[in-house]
DNA sequence: GAATCGAGTTAGTGCACACTAACCGAAATC
DNA sequence: GATTTCGGTTAGTGTGCACTAACTCGATTC
């Protein structure tokens, strides 16, 4: 799965670095994203400095104003990055998959994917939200709606005796359990081998959401 | 519930306020937790000002020194009553169910009452623990695993055949589940009834430990 | 009722840090 | 090969904020 954050930050802009110059820049700019969302992840946004951001790629601080507006846009740019790869995500996994059984199972592996892949991504996704400013945040929101929407419509197929209200509760309930491997990686207590941890969580979402 | 808050801060200090003044700075320290949880988990501990804390409480900021040494103790009092108030919880439930699955049901039961109950805490919990100095950390952490113990003993009583690996592995994963609801509070689409969410969690918890 | 205590006040102090200004030099453009 | 572009640099600047100092005044103590 393409990384969310590999991706340029602007909306649509169609054209790819031409010269040595702005390959170099393209790069940058993702190493920051991800040493960022690293960062973000360990220490929280207000815990890491614009000079943190820079040393962790190998510039120093102010250099991070060529590729940023600010602090904030970093955090905008991994926000925004995620939750369009999940909806892009869900939206392919749920175009390929006639039954609605087999897309939730489809689903749910997708987004275990992505929460072991992109655990820091996870971490800052749930955490920072509020950091950002009005019009990036709405955007992050609404993206995050579609994506929750894509889950309810297929638990609704397979279970359409359950009010849409219940269905999107039991959603972000799993959401919650997927999205503990993040946290419950930093404590000491031994984890099972990581193939384990899949079948594990896939195991237990699907037996939370139909049960 | 007793909330978790309203403890007196210091370990094991057996003196009770006697005077009118003291009696009004104890309430005074409460109040000056219960507020800084709501900020904390509004805004981050970084996004929260001494000067907020204070004027949370009707005072100006620098009051709040008259209460603890800093800011980072007030954070530090939250997170210790929160982490000591669900040992003793859990340690009072297991001590009064004789056999384990309804040990299980009462645990969930009284893991669903905290985080519905002290949605705040749940936020602060898992989100600024880092902010803590080694000693609190170390406190908290310790509380923590404690806790995640008497769950993993419980679930291996259950399930004697399934590693205490993979027990912990859920439990964390459950505790993720059950902490999802203070993030769902604040998102838009309708929710169901505070009654309906009780049960819909003990179901989901249950199903997914026991898959 | 005099002496002390202590929870509050206002007025700093110092530092961390986001962001800006001015400059430099190599790559890109002509 | 001259000119422009631009990603980097160092050296500020301004601000926000945790924390301190010095004081006030009512409650507590003797």
């Amino acid at each position: 799965m393409a990384s969310p954050l590999d991706a340029h930050g602007s909306v649509a802009d169609g054209d790819l670095p031409r010269t040595e110059r702005g390959r170099q820049k393209a790069d940058r700019r993702a190493a920051i994203l991800t040493a960022a969302a690293t960062l973000f992840a360990e220490r929280g946004y207000a815990g890491v400095t614009i000079e943190d951001l820079g040393t962790a790629v190998g510039v120093r601080g102010p250099a991070v104003y060529r590729h940023f507006p600010g602090k904030a846009a970093v955090l905008a740019a991994i926000l925004q990055g995620a939750s369009r790869t999940l909806v892009d995500g869900a939206e392919r996994v749920l175009a390929s998959s006639p039954d609605p059984a087999g897309a939730l199972r489809s689903l749910i592996r997708f987004h275990v994917d992505f929460a072991l892949g992109d655990a820091d991504v996870i971490v800052v996704q749930d955490r920072e939200l509020d950091r950002l400013d009005r019009e990036a945040r709405h955007e992050v929101r609404s993206l995050q709606r579609r994506y929750v929407e894509h889950w309810v419509d297929i638990l609704s197929r397979l279970r359409p005796d359950r009010a849409e209200a219940e269905l999107r509760f039991r959603a972000h309930a799993a959401f919650g359990l997927l999205n503990s491997t993040p946290h419950s990686a930093r404590i000491p207590g031994r984890r099972p081998a990581d193939g384990t941890i899949r079948g594990i969580l896939e195991e237990m979402t699907w037996a939370s959401l139909m049960s």
